[in-house]
DNA sequence: ATCGTGACGAACG
DNA sequence: CCGTTCGCCACGA
């Protein structure tokens, strides 16, 4: 079924995101302009920020970046360096200021049949 | 109902 | 290529 009326922004942030293959990444901005709030980037974050340990292992929140293609995880060092390990680990190529290339990693977004929550 | 708070971002200088 | 400013918005206290 589709998203329902009573899914919150966090939840539908989190079931686009879980749409990111590995080796992509998306900005905080684009999974917003997805979801139709294109200027809702700050609340994307916020709501990752807000995930589990237990709802980060089906979510892969660390292939979400800024628009400037670095890690957000302000004050949190060790966030910061376990979201880029990751990406790493997922092929994720990074420059000698901790950028990636958006043009070569960009995910393009889902299928706009999931946009449109016709399937799941 | 209000208000402070960011894992944001575009625009400037 | 910085740092700053300002607008935006879902959430929870």
């Amino acid at each position: 079924m589709p998203h329902n009326s009573q899914e919150s922004f966090y939840q539908a942030v989190y079931r686009i995101v879980k749409q990111i293959p590995a080796g992509k990444v998306a900005t905080y901005g684009q999974i917003a302009a997805i979801l139709g709030h294109p200027r809702a980037a700050r609340a994307v974050g916020y709501a990752l920020h807000a995930l589990t340990d237990e709802s980060a292992r089906i979510v892969p929140w660390q292939r979400v970046i800024n628009a400037q293609g670095g890690i957000s995880s302000k004050g949190d060092i060790f966030r910061a360096e376990a979201q880029r390990a990751l990406l790493q680990r997922e092929g994720i190529q990074f420059d000698r200021d901790d950028h990636v290339s958006l043009d070569a990693y960009r995910w393009e977004g889902p299928p706009l049949r999931l946009q449109f929550g016709l399937e799941e």
